[in-house]
DNA sequence: TTAACAGTTGAACAAATGTTCAAATGATAA
DNA sequence: TTATCATTTGAACATTTGTTCAACTGTTAA
């Protein structure tokens, strides 16, 4: 399309080191799961989710418990799930009135382990 | 303070399950990290900034490489970079005029990798 | 059938967030 | 010094997002 070699797609004029650029352009993960993992995180990355998360690692609990263990009303609760069951975050079982959720996958609570190592020992840490 | 014990601070009033309540609310981890984590999510929850930290995971690179390598500009970027480095995520040199970002803790690249493993799983998987 | 209750849903609102733009640093080279 | 360039910063703006409120399902029990 250009005078040039088309596999770089960004703009040319600011460039400063091309061959790491041109490097990092060819080796870092493929665009597409970038913007899935950053949805994924993005689902974490609420403290109400995270909490709920949290509580769901422990056991399956229904709407009602979790929205009074955390302090909050039924309905913001269910918003939250229904966020979460759309993720692939939790799934959920009917049993009469109540509907239970619980984890769907495992690497939620490793990702969850990790994570919580990270921010413990960052206690007192850099910056 | 109540007439009953004081160990559930939670409304009772719609508590279907209060043997799963009591039992999760000691077993779940302590509120305060699970807010940190949540933050933590939350910055890996943008789109530009996963891209940059997808990208630090190859090399580390200046302000202005990252900048053309995905086609935005310097500043906004760098406003990027500045979250980033209040979280502890990344650590930057100076080296004159230009200064490298890198990421600053392992933890990070583990994580990215889970959540890679578990959103290409999850292709073609559940809903 | 009717009443009661667990859960869901949609609209509305306030609060948080990312990018743009313009101006300001800070370092290099002339 | 002055000019140039990489980077940073703050204000403004549009967009996204979480909770509330009210209404609505759908199931159980009378």
């Amino acid at each position: 399309m250009n005078d040039r070699n088309d596999r770089q797609e960004f703009c040319e004029a600011n460039v400063i080191h091309y061959d790491i650029v041109e490097s990092v352009k060819e080796k870092m993960p493929p665009e597409d799961p970038v913007y899935d993992v950053a949805e994924l995180f993005k689902v974490f990355g609420d403290s109400t989710r995270a909490r709920v998360i949290c509580a769901l690692t422990v056991s399956e609990m229904c709407v009602c418990d979790i929205a009074a263990l955390l302090g909050m009303t039924s309905s913001a609760i269910s918003h939250q799930l229904r966020i979460l069951k759309q993720s692939g975050i939790v799934r959920n079982r009917r049993v009469g009135k109540i509907v239970y959720y619980s984890l769907a996958d495992e690497h939620i609570r490793q990702l969850f382990t990790v994570a919580f190592e990270h921010v413990t020992e960052e206690r007192g840490g850099q910056q």
